[in-house]
DNA sequence: ATTATCTATAGATCTATAGATAATGC
DNA sequence: ATTATCTATAGATCTATAGATAATGC
């Protein structure tokens, strides 16, 4: 952990000096969560969050510079676990053997099923609409995640038939995202990718990107 | 126009009874459009947007039953350009004799240039978010879209190759839409295709689209 | 006479703080 | 003695309305 990551925070909260102040601190994060996913982040104000809590109000502002300082910590909280299970998932041991195909139904299967919390993932977006400092750090996780399934189909670029197959593995990525994205998304987007069965959703999300980057049939 | 779109506003607006009203009806619309813009959804408030259209915030209460009643027509008033346009698009005799692949990129090039101005539509992305009402309306108008490209594309079904071609079609469209949609979305999303150079995403979204729908080769 | 607009402000809502009280650790 | 927490409320902000004034149209 470098120095950078170390202060990062000293803007938004206040450090704890005894073990109940951290006990509280969770408690806070975790409330907000709580309230997040059910008012959305505009809706959460500081008094049910303390209440939620088991706490005052007053002792928000003791751990927090100001609500945007628990709710960036909320952020910080669910992106450090995304970041955990990115780092797990790309882990080249776990796919050793594995084809491009292997790999990019493993990526479509876990991000419908495994990610995060598809309710949480809509209020975070929504922060990061707000917010945008919150934004770039939601992007750069999308991001650090499209490079690292990436990295892993590199090394098997010669699987690629694509005449550039460097980009097109860019391109493959970005695109599977938009979709995935796009299907978990909901209300204000396209209703359809959302509506078809999950399976169809699967099987033709890699179909297209196979077809696309030329992989060899399986 | 059929009955129910004559009172879909009644709730939501009170009727002019001046011609003069009818023009600060336009001119708080407009203005609303201009603030939201600069500041965002939630950011625009009665009193800058009263401001801005050279009234008083009491004429905006004499108008609209309340802040939600203005934002609603400004929202209805982007959504009649987008289906205006729309329509305009899908028009059979504009695309007589042309391929899917044609149709394709027409859509693809007016959707990443000619489209609406993106700050807006990030505006009532953001708005579909708050709202959930204006979400659903969005979403709707988004499946519009691709029912009316997909409409174009299915009298044209025998140039599919793909085994089941109408879902094909429907999957193709929603895949397509995914990806211009996440192109233009920027901040909180993956910004890989936000950054790509737009001929590249063109050529490289269409060449994809095309393996998947086993386009013959142009 | 009716409709439209303006001015001024009430009312609601939410964040943040001041000051008092309780718990902790040297 | 210091840190943590609570209670109560100040302060800021924004929507919505009441009441007075101006413009319109029969």
């Amino acid at each position: 952990m470098g120095a950078n990551s170390r202060i990062a925070d000293l803007r938004w909260a206040r450090p704890a000096r005894q073990p109940r102040s951290e006990r509280t601190r969770d408690l806070l994060v975790d409330a907000a969560r709580e309230v997040v996913i059910e008012k959305g982040f505009e809706n959460a104000g500081v008094v049910e969050i303390a209440e939620r809590a088991g706490c005052s109000v007053g002792t928000i502002y003791r751990r927090f510079r100001h609500r945007e300082g628990l709710m960036r910590a909320l952020f910080e909280q669910v992106l450090e676990e995304w970041e955990t299970t990115r780092i797990d998932a790309v882990d080249p041991g776990r796919w050793a053997g594995a084809s491009i195909a292997e790999i990019l139904e493993g990526y479509v299967r876990f991000a419908l099923a495994g990610g995060p919390d598809s309710v949480l993932m809509r209020a975070l977006v929504r922060m990061g609409f707000q917010d945008t400092e919150l934004g770039e750090r939601l992007a750069e996780q999308h991001r650090r995640t499209r490079v690292g399934v990436g990295d892993l189909l590199r090394e098997r670029i010669e699987e690629v038939g694509h005449p550039r197959p460097a980009e097109a593995i860019d391109f493959a990525l970005a695109m599977l995202a938009a979709v995935l994205n796009e299907s978990r998304a909901g209300a204000p987007f396209d209703p359809e990718l959302n509506s078809m069965p999950k399976e169809v959703l699967v099987v033709e999300a890699l179909h297209a990107v196979g077809c696309y980057l030329q992989l060899p049939p399986s």
